[in-house]
DNA sequence: CTGAAAGCGCTTACAG
DNA sequence: CTGAAAGCGCTTACAG
């Protein structure tokens, strides 16, 4: 590995100017035109490229952001990683991620490795009881942005849905297109963008004169297996008489339909169906199935900028509470 | 940040001390007992933690693997991220993504940065022509393990699925399930995966006594849009005469189940259809789409295995070139 | 059994 | 206009 002092040795100079020079501080500290140039040339021609543990143990930044997740391997987090990752990209970022598996535990840890790792700055989509961690690093003066949900008790900049809108949009819907019934499947996390569905949800069938029927909801505990999941909501939709079924998420949605097809249920015909994100399997299942759509890719860029504007390299953000708006896309299953 | 030096002069020992106990190494430098487990209450008392960039610069090992596939959001990487984030974490590493999207300039840079963040170990999914780069890597005695792809030229450790077996059996069933012209939609990526399933498609196809028709297979842009490769792959099979279709890969069949869909073509009546590489739409669809499965959790944890064998974490794995076994699934569509 | 010192590669305030 | 020196926080070879 070729260092600044090599440099500095095969051209005579002091380590020093050859920082300042590769710095683009030359003209700031007034180094010579020919010094500035013979730098940049030996360095280039050396290959010279920073050790990335000594820049950061000395300045304290270290050119990586940390991503907390729920799952890596899930459509919606996965998609948000990789444009996270090409817009800090264009800011010579790196992005180290971790997923908490909903687990407040693990998201501890995981937190405390980020910081050990003196990552610059945090876009995390908290688990439940992670609001404690996630005040430690303020605390700390950590940049922290979170996403797809966050703590009303924590005055931090978060981007997510606007989830109470996008309900509301998928509920007005169903009401107008003449479903009485309305059965609603979400799991028990107590996350505030699950609330803000469920909320939406009550509220229209408030507003259009119908009563909420308790029994009418089902709350899949997080971590189900596949199967229990299926069965769960294939006894649901037995034992209730609802006219139509609105998933709180895609990966309740996909169960779901794999329950109404075990059950033979013509989807349309017999019960609406509609779901809360979007995921290709929608589009091509038969009947082409109803969703609101998040605007995950303006999620995860408005994180990033966000995110940036507090670490000093964009103007900072005004507005620090963000809902984008979501999209509804009539399909073919009401 | 508190630091090894705040710890020893709270207890009023030297620094050395301190580093010396928090790595273990108290017995072996003959450090008393007595002063061990106060340095070691006193760092929690204090809530220490190393920083990793001192470490880093100190040691040259960062704690930090970097991963480099194809595109973290898609279902086959972010799988492979989710299993190799939880197996390095087991040994204390962390990891860093990126996507090179098959682009082997990209490709050459994210080797440059991971580089100069000194991550101790690379998991790569080379596109085509980061051969150079990754061989810059083992020249500099970086650990590299390759996955999903590999290149004959350089004798690196890798790990993919049977991808010559897989695409054997898949072959086999469908010629003894009677069918005679058998479509093949790949892409068009010089890929040793992808060329290992076209060679057994044709190696299948010559001992069944069957011609092989170059007009049979397609070649799919790689960087084609959605609405582009399903009008090709709708093109491809109007003009063709095959009775059953094989898709390389399952964002192939995923284009290719939209493309027979638009055509209005019964899946399974007039054409078979089976798939490289599953996903949950092909559990999901009508009807349900028999897949080659690869074994995606496998091939991370074995080049998890293989990497911190080379990292001495772990003993050194004695093969270092794995091919494992495919799952052919048997649903409707054949 | 323990401490003082050097050094990893960089940046920056200071001196000239 | 340029260089010598200090120091980020750690580890380790060396001295005692």
């Amino acid at each position: 590995m070729i260092s600044i002092k090599d440099i500095a040795k095969s051209l005579g100079v002091s380590p020093s100017s050859v920082s300042i020079v590769l710095n683009g501080k030359a003209k700031e500290k007034r180094i010579s035109d020919t010094l500035a140039s013979k730098i940049i040339e030996a360095s280039e021609r050396m290959g010279y490229f920073p050790n990335q543990a000594a820049v950061s143990l000395r300045t304290g930044q270290s050119k990586t952001i940390g991503l907390i997740v729920e799952n890596i391997s899930n459509n919606f987090f996965s998609f948000l990683a990789k444009t996270i990752e090409d817009e800090v990209r264009m800011f010579g970022y790196n992005v180290v991620y971790c997923s908490t598996e909903n687990d407040a535990i693990k998201g501890s840890e995981l937190i405390q490795m980020l910081y050990n790792q003196q990552v610059d700055g945090y876009l995390i989509t908290p688990a439940l009881g992670m609001e404690p961690d996630i005040k430690k690093l303020v605390d700390r003066k950590k940049p922290v942005v979170l996403m797809d949900r966050y703590f009303e008790t924590l005055n931090l900049p978060y981007v997510l849905a606007d989830n109470y809108k996008g309900m509301r949009d998928g509920m007005e819907m169903l009401i107008k297109a003449g479903y009485k019934k309305v059965g609603f499947v979400t799991n028990d996390l107590d996350l505030i963008q699950m609330n803000e569905r469920e909320i939406a949800y009550k509220e229209v069938l408030t507003s259009a004169g119908l009563l909420i029927d308790e029994k009418n909801i089902l709350r899949l505990k997080y971590g189900f297996l596949k199967e229990e999941a299926v069965t769960t909501i294939s006894d649901f939709v037995k034992k209730t008489d609802i006219d139509a079924i609105f998933f709180a998420t895609n990966y309740i949605g996909i169960y779901g339909l794999e329950s109404i097809r075990n059950l033979k249920i013509k989807i349309k015909k017999d019960l609406g169906v509609i779901c809360f994100d979007d995921h290709d399997i929608f589009s091509l299942y038969t009947p082409a199935i109803t969703v609101i759509s998040q605007p995950v890719r303006e999620i995860a860029i408005t994180a990033v900028r966000i995110l940036m504007g507090e670490l000093g390299l964009l103007k900072r953000a005004k507005d620090l509470h963000i809902h984008l708006p979501t999209e509804l896309i009539f399909r073919n299953s009401l």
